[in-house]
Parts: structure tokens; C-alpha cells; sequence
RNA sequence: GCGCCUGUAGCUCAGGUGGAUAGAGCAACUGCCUUCUAAGCAGUGGGUCUCCAGUUCGAAUCUGGACAGGCGCACCA
């Protein structure tokens, strides 16, 4: 037989409530187990009796002793069943229980952590696709650094997903930074050329006219100086760990493909189009979008609008159930007009979701950096990676909601290193490495097999237990909710109770049965550090 | 004016789709290294969860309103 985890044991303790409350014969009510914010209270709890009460119209008191009465748990499995006021079921674990689920994160190693809730599903995840036309951002460090995180989250619950950055290679901005790309080829050559009205300059711009004008025969700025651009874009990236699967080019693939004009026609022939002062709009108003949208431009251009409706139907089209985009918090008001021309044009607009990646907030020494792209005065993703390092980065944007407003104080995250978060975690994961090193130098063999896990009697080792028990579920929770910090909020407290029980208990020292028992707990805690942190795009360094 | 995001300890933020005594890090103060890495551990202080009402057994969480900060509301993308 297999060794239990998280998801048979609660699994187990939903079937044998739901037995326990058939004969209230409330259909209704659905079983969950939950864990207790308070150790005390035990291993897990269930309220399902305060839920019956409203439909009982009883005391929740009453019904959970009834419900406790009718409960059929195998004492071998569950020690303790204790009835908390208002309502509560508390169980408490057998200790072989968590033994098992030990040897079990020991046998995966670094599948430990996976599941398959996501079997079958194809999920197409679009994030970072800043325009081509300037080095990232911090926005676009942040957005990248939680899209790969989803991404990772979704990959190990057997989701099918794909990572995909949209090149917004065309349009009026693309001839913009051509005729920007001609000024500053201008500008080296000594004479005084402006950037064009709402143009691109800074140092960069300049930069790139001095490899432009090496370039023979000339080829055309835009293009050329776009997929340049896209270079630099594509290995700050890399530097930064993040990984896509697909690039998808605005141009290539939706204008000279017919694409967008064939997405129009298709519009107008679903009457949900009309033309006014001699621009086609479309109808979104209809469809909860606070106002119609131009989708062809008065001078016969698509709008930008246009080319997103065409590459979000296409979207559906390439065969993904559910569409996931990041977008940087000047596109939330797109996000309503977007659903709303989805479902206009008959897809599953549920199926689609955004999250908004929050402002933030550079600050220097306590001031806020102002970045303004237009005079290229920017903080871009290379500088932060220079200062703070790949760890550093990617550990602070992800351990924050999206939707927060984040404060990055580069100056403390440079400066005091040691007061980082994310050095906590991996100080536990250098820790461990060095016990493994030291008992091999002492002959101790940490083994998965043979353990006396009896030996394992401390409150700090159950500590441990329970939170290696749980690291599946909080994958699949972060997963679900596409929200990686709760991940962070795990590790930390994972690494702080591996602290308390390095503090507590001696390993080396203690005798040989406990010391292999302690040490199998402590390979425990690095396997799941390690694993976690790869999902962040951290690294668990073996000594610092 | 309309819409979106935010408001929790001095600071930065958690709070698992309504649950038990609201938590963590940093900062402040006090202890702990002849002992497996002190980038650590233990302890102390710190709160009207912005405010007002409502929903119910029960609200930081849901609803309505007010206030404050940020961002959108182009034939730009």
C-alpha cells in the first residue's frame, strides 16, 4: 500500500463525515475539512455542524455531538475527536499517519508537491508582452516573475499551460519608433533632431542608432530596431529565469495573415458593428463595456482594439479552455471592454481572466523613483537585477499579492541583504545541506528506508511533520487561486519552525536511531523547500 | 463626473471564497554562541482591522454609503 498524503487523508475524513450527517438527510450541505489556525485545536477541523444548524434549525453544539456519535474513524488513523464551542470537530493525526506522509515526500523527492487536479486542461497563460519598443520595466519584472510562477503552480497540477508574450510589433507605434530610431541616428551625426511628437528617446535610442547605422544596406528602422529590442527583451528575461513558450507577433500573425480584417468582417456581419463620423465602432455598451469602442480608425487602420479581439478569439480558437493574461495596471479599465467583445462575439468570456499586476512603487532611500518612459528616465529590469539580484527579485514580487500597490525600497534590498526574506528561507535549506555533509563525514547515512520515524516524539519534529504534510495542498491552492505568494507565506513559516527545531533539538549528537530520524525530518523540510523555491524561480543554495 | 485597485501594528504586508484569542517580517527593547552555520532562537512592547450603517449564530472578510490614496475613462497601445 501506498503511504498516505495530504489529499487521501482528507479525503478519508470527508467520506466519513459525509456518512455522518446522511442521516439529517440534508442534501445541501457539502463536507470541508479545514485546517485550524490554532495548534491546539488539533490536526484538522471540521465545521459542517454550524452549517447544518441553520437548516436544522438546532444548536450547533448539539449537532456536532450527534455527528460525532454517528463518526466511524479507525483509531489507528485518527487519535482525537473533540467538540469545540460554537460547533467545531477537531481530530487530531495519529502519529503514523504523519510518519507515513514523511516517507512518502522522501520516495517523490521532487515530484513531491505535484498533483493532478489540472489533467486536461489547457490553459493559456500571456504575460510581460511590454511593446517593443524600450528595455522592461519594473512592471513588466513583476508581471514576469508572477507569470512564471502561475505558470509553474499550473505545471505541477498536470495543467497544460502555455507561456506566451504578445510582441505589439505594429501600428502607429511601430512607425513611431522608426522615425524615433531616424532622429537619434541624426542625433550622433552631430545634428540637433528632436524625437517625433510622443516619440522614444534616452540612452538607449542612442545606443541602438549606433548599431543601426552600422547596418548595410539600410533596412527599415522600425522593424529592424523592434525585433532588436525584442532581443534585449528576450535575454533580460532569460536572465531572470523566465521562460515562454511562444512569441506571438502582432504583425506576423494577425495583420498580414488577414486576421484582424477577417475578425472585423466577422463583427460586422454579427450586426455588432456600426459606422459613426467615419470610424466602425463596435456595440461593447451593450455587453456591460462603459462605452462603444472604435475598431476601425477614421483613416482605415484597425484600432488596437481590433487586433486584441482577433488575437483573444484566437486564443480560443488554438483550442484553450481557459485564457489567463497579466496586464500592468494602466490596462484595467481594457479588461471590461475585452469580456465584453468576447462575449459580443460569442465566446466563453467567463473562461477569461485578468490579473492586474499593481503599480510599484520604486523607492530610493526612501523616495519614490519617478519613471517616465517617454524621456527614457526608467528603472528598467536589468538595473534591478544588477542591484538586488535574480533571488531577490523574483522572491519579492512574488511574496505580495498581485493586486497590491508594492513598495520595492531598492536601497534596503541592496544595502541590508541579510534583513531579505527570501535569505531566511534559503539560510534553512544551507543549513540542512550542511547537517547531510557533516553526517556523511560522521558515517551517518540519511536513509528513506529503516527509519525509526517512533523516534520522532518533540513537539518541533510534529511541527515540521505536519507542515511537509501539507506542502501539496498549498500548491494546489496557490495554483488554483493563480496566486503564488500564499507559496511564500507557507515557506516562511516553514523555514521559521525548521529554525525553532534546529534550535531545540540536537541531531548529530543525539543517538544513532534519533539522529537518523531527525535527520530524515530535515531532508523532508530541504526537499520541499527546494521544490517550492523552483517554483518561485528562487534558488536553494547548499551553503551561504 | 464614471469605472477599477487599495486602506489591518511605527514601516512593508499576510489573513486559505463568513469561523475559534486578527498574524508575520522589519524597526525598538531584553536575553541566548568552548556545542550540527547567530543570515539563527527565545522573550517584551505595539491594533477602534479608515469611518458609519446593514445582512446572521458569527464580519477584517459579504452588502450599501462616506472619507483617503493610486490608476484608468483617446479614431494611443
Amino acid at each position: 500500500m501506498q503511504p498516505l498524503d495530504i489529499f487521501k487523508i482528507q479525503n478519508l475524513l470527508v467520506n466519513a463525515f459525509t456518512m455522518a450527517i446522511e442521516p439529517f438527510e440534508i442534501q445541501e450541505v457539502a463536507v470541508n475539512i479545514e485546517r485550524p489556525k490554532e495548534k491546539t485545536h488539533g490536526d484538522f477541523s471540521c465545521p459542517v455542524a454550524m452549517l447544518l444548524a441553520k437548516k436544522l434549525k438546532k444548536q450547533p453544539l448539539l449537532i456536532a455531538h450527534e455527528i460525532v456519535k454517528n463518526l466511524k474513524l479507525d483509531p489507528g488513523f485518527i487519535t482525537n475527536v473533540e467538540v469545540a464551542a460554537p460547533g467545531f470537530i477537531n481530530l487530531k493525526l495519529h502519529p503514523q499517519a504523519f510518519y507515513q506522509t514523511l516517507q512518502r515526500t522522501l520516495e517523490e523527492n521532487e515530484a513531491y508537491g505535484k498533483n493532478d487536479q489540472g489533467k486536461g486542461e489547457k490553459i493559456l497563460l500571456e504575460f510581460v508582452s511590454a511593446n517593443p519598443t524600450g528595455p522592461l520595466n519594473i512592471v513588466s519584472a513583476r508581471a514576469a516573475a508572477l507569470g512564471e510562477s502561475i505558470a509553474n503552480l499550473l505545471l505541477v497540477s498536470g495543467t497544460d499551460v502555455s507561456r506566451e508574450y504578445y510582441v505589439n510589433d505594429a501600428g502607429v507605434q511601430a512607425r513611431l519608433f522608426g522615425q524615433s530610431l531616424i532622429a537619434a541616428c541624426n542625433r550622433i551625426n552631430g545634428k540637433d533632431t528632436p524625437a517625433p511628437e510622443g516619440g522614444y528617446q534616452g540612452a538607449y535610442m542612442d545606443d541602438l542608432a549606433k548599431d543601426y547605422v552600422k547596418v548595410s544596406p539600410a533596412p527599415d528602422p522600425g522593424e529592424w530596431g523592434m525585433n532588436q529590442v525584442l532581443q534585449w527583451q528576450k535575454e533580460s528575461l532569460l536572465r531572470y529565469d523566465v521562460h515562454f513558450d511562444n512569441w506571438y507577433s502582432e504583425k506576423k500573425l494577425l495583420h498580414d495573415t488577414g486576421l484582424v480584417k477577417e475578425t472585423v468582417e466577422q463583427l460586422k456581419k454579427m450586426n455588432l458593428t456600426y459606422e459613426k463620423d467615419g470610424a466602425l465602432w463596435i456595440k461593447v455598451s451593450e455587453f456591460g463595456a462603459p462605452k462603444d469602442e472604435v475598431l476601425v480608425k477614421s483613416d482605415g487602420y484597425p484600432a488596437y482594439f481590433a487586433a486584441d479581439i482577433a488575437y483573444h478569439i484566437q486564443k480560443f480558437k488554438r483550442g484553450f479552455h481557459k485564457i489567463v493574461d497579466i496586464w500592468g495596471p494602466d490596462h484595467h479599465g481594457h479588461i471590461i471592454r475585452m469580456k465584453a467583445a468576447l462575449q459580443a462575439a460569442g465566446y466563453p468570456h467567463e473562461q477569461f481572466s485578468v490579473i492586474i499586476a499593481q503599480q510599484v512603487n520604486l523607492l530610493e532611500e526612501g523616495e519614490k523613483v519617478k519613471m517616465s518612459k517617454r524621456e527614457g528616465k526608467f528603472v528598467t529590469m536589468n538595473e534591478l537585477l544588477d542591484q538586488v539580484g535574480k533571488d531577490a527579485a523574483r522572491f519579492f514580487f512574488v511574496m505580495r499579492s498581485a493586486n497590491t500597490h508594492l513598495d520595492f525600497d531598492i536601497e534596503v534590498a541592496k544595502k541590508q541583504t541579510e534583513e531579505n526574506p527570501v535569505f531566511y528561507i534559503q539560510y534553512a535549506h544551507a543549513r540542512i545541506c550542511s547537517l547531510l555533509k557533516k553526517c556523511a563525514d560522521n558515517n551517518l547515512q540519511p536513509s528513506t528506508k529503516a527509519v525509526d520515524f517512533e523516534s520522532l516524539q518533540d513537539a518541533e519534529s510534529f511541527l515540521l511533520l505536519k507542515e511537509i504534510m501539507e506542502y501539496p495542498q498549498w500548491v494546489l491552492e496557490s495554483g488554483k487561486a493563480l496566486e503564488p505568494h500564499r507559496l511564500v507565506i507557507y515557506l516562511q513559516s516553514l523555514a521559521a519552525n525548521f529554525h525553532l527545531f534546529y534550535a531545540k533539538q540536537r541531531i548529530l549528537d543525539a543517538p544513532a536511531d534519533v539522529a537518523r530520524a531527525r535527520l530524515a525530518l530535515a531532508l523532508g523540510v530541504k526537499t520541499v523547500i527546494r521544490n517550492a523555491l523552483g517554483l518561485l524561480g528562487v534558488s536553494a543554495p547548499d551553503q551561504m
